[in-house]
DNA sequence: CGTGCCAGATGTAAATCTGGCACGGTGCGTTACT
């Protein structure tokens, strides 16, 4: 675990002597598969240090902002190994754009979509030339690739590498909203455990963990390129009454350089602004998860094609987005943690040109966030579960379990998740059960208490968002801290240093340094994220962020340097 | 946790206040209907 946060860069660099010396042979084959096959010169050097790694079998995270040529990397080594690449995609929309971005390539080999929009002869006819060895990548989601049948073709046709796009989405959506998130790691096995490629563009302490964990990952090389997007300027302005904050919205879309993107918290928020700003002369249109597929699509166009000035959206908007010359985004309400504030951002200025980040902010808004992060797991369904699995004493498919019990399988996955966090759970490709020695009682005290873990992450995560809306600091200090990134002030480009306001920088001189191991009396072990004058920010790894004061450490030896 | 809608109260005419209550995000797949 150690490997996995802060000495990470260093770890690649190290790697990249090394390789050099041994695979200059390699290294050729490398940039000739990524020329020939996909028309590019050349590749960046976290690129091929990530290609070489995999070629060597082993696992690799990938943290890197978007546009930065992710994909390339399991692209162009799934070229260089025999069997299949298995590329796990969130959403069929993205599934569709990653198979036209291989079409296009001047020799890339083929690809094909596995989901269940794929009409039934189409489908056949996929499995068929998978089977005959004439396709490199499949590309699913998850919940494809936990069937029992899907599995069991790919791994006739061999499974050389197994690419997880968008990877933080095992973190994020896992836990509840899309439970087979978490079965990546069983299906993986069940492939024959091929080396893993994990790709994403958040990359703090949490996620990068829980990607690792739940996907396996053994001793992964960790690549993390730098978070620091200087053409984004960032900016908080703070508000008391809704009615204020509204109007401030507006009047800041009305003067910002469009095309942008203002991101709200509800769907009926996505009408009401639309509404207000095709008012106020300005083309807008409304963006959430409830409508047409067709409508959606026709959103992404018209933004993408300027025939929109700005959209409005709830956090359905964005996977996907590559559009370069978005000026700013204006956030009406804070989102749930600085990972999908960040990534929203980052939808700004990917031409380099000047951009806006202007969160506007009240704290009640944190309100919304906090019920949307609040699991209150019932523990009369808990117990019918873990009932349920002792008394099969076998391995039962989640789908059984939640036919069974008459719940949903979202709600059986989020309640095994549980289990599973309490330690006291088997995955397997055909299903779950129990761990012997299993009290019921005692598993649901302790399937209770990961959930109350989990909130309490979920909440320090909420409050690490009102830590920079409300910080007298310059607020890319506090964001860079936030991904492991040191960062000196002042940036000259965030509201807090252009006032001149911020509080004077001293280098951290105190006695734990940033992305130092520690432990807490308490709460366990922790990565310190960031130091001030007086307070250190800690992530803990079973209670999330916790800001400690360096007058309380001391007096009461709370912190031990591990 | 916070907001906004609605019914009912207020107290004698129209409009404002108050308390209760529903609702709030992200997408895969499957299935039953047009």
């Amino acid at each position: 675990m150690s490997t996995v946060h802060g000495s990470t860069v260093m770890v690649a660099a190290d790697g990249r002597a090394r390789m050099a010396r041994r695979t200059a042979s390699r290294g050729d084959r490398i940039d000739e598969a990524a020329r020939v096959r996909w028309g590019w010169d050349r590749l960046r050097p976290p690129q091929r240090e990530a290609i070489e790694a995999a070629l060597e079998g082993r696992d690799v995270l990938a943290v890197m902002p978007t546009g930065s040529g992710k994909s390339a990397i399991y692209q162009v080594a799934a070229t260089l190994v025999p069997g299949i690449t298995v590329v796990v995609s969130p959403l069929i929309a993205l599934q569709q754009d990653q198979l036209a971005g291989i079409e296009d390539a001047p020799d890339a080999p083929r690809a094909t979509v596995i989901n269940s929009h794929v009409p039934a002869g189409r489908l056949e006819e996929s499995w068929r030339d998978i089977e005959a060895g004439e396709i490199e990548y499949v590309l699913l989601a998850p919940e494809q690739l936990v069937k029992e049948d899907v599995l069991a073709r790919l791994k006739r046709a061999e499974v050389s590498l197994l690419a997880i796009d968008e990877a933080h989405c095992v973190s994020v959506w896992g836990h509840d909203f899309r439970p087979d998130y978490l079965e990546l790691g069983t299906a993986r096995r069940a492939l024959g455990n091929p080396p893993v490629i994990a790709l994403t563009a958040t990359g703090s302490a949490p996620v990068r963990d829980d990607i690792i964990a739940r996907l396996g990952m053994n001793d992964p090389l960790v690549i993390a390129t730098g978070f620091d997007r200087r053409n984004i300027r960032l900016s908080v302005e703070r508000h008391t009454t809704a009615s204020e904050s509204r109007q401030a919205v507006l009047d800041d879309i009305v003067a910002l350089p469009k095309p942008g993107l203002l991101y709200v918290a509800t769907r009926a928020d996505t009408t009401r602004y639309a509404e207000a700003l095709e008012e106020l002369g300005i083309t807008a249109l409304g963006y959430h998860g409830g409508m047409s597929a067709r409508d959606r699509k026709r959103a992404h166009e018209r933004f993408r094609d300027d025939e929109v000035e700005v959209v409005v959206a709830t956090a359905a908007f964005g996977m996907g987005i590559d559009k370069p010359n978005v000026r700013f985004v204006v956030h009406a309400a804070v989102p749930d943690s600085l990972d999908a504030y960040y990534q929203e951002v980052g939808r700004s200025g990917r031409d380099g040109q000047d951009a806006q980040a202007r969160l506007h902010y009240r704290p009640e808004d944190l309100g919304l966030r906090r019920f949307f992060a609040a699991k209150n797991p019932s523990a009369g369904q808990l117990r019918r579960v873990i009932g349920t699995l002792q008394y099969a004493d076998a391995v039962v498919s989640v789908a059984d379990l939640a036919e069974r019990l008459e719940l949903t399988r979202r709600r059986v996955g989020g309640l095994l998740d549980l289990v599973e966090q309490a330690g006291r759970l088997r995955r397997s490709a055909r299903g779950v059960r129990l761990r012997a020695g299993a009290d019921v009682e005692e598993v649901v005290a302790e399937a209770i208490a990961a959930a109350e873990q989990r909130e309490r992450i979920d909440g320090s995560r909420i409050e690490m968002m009102r830590g920079y809306a409300e910080t007298d600091r310059c607020r890319r200090e506090v964001l860079l801290a936030y991904f492991g990134e040191e960062f000196t002030p002042p940036c000259d480009r965030c509201d807090v240093c252009e006032r001149g306001s911020g509080p004077e920088h001293h280098e951290a001189d105190g006695p734990f340094a940033v992305q130092s191991a520690v432990r807490h009396a308490l709460w366990g072990d922790g990565t310190v994220m960031s130091t001030e004058d007086d307070r250190i920010t800690v992530y803990f790894e079973a209670e999330g962020y916790k800001v400690l004061s360096l007058d309380a450490i001391e007096e009461h030896d709370l912190l031990e340097q591990v």
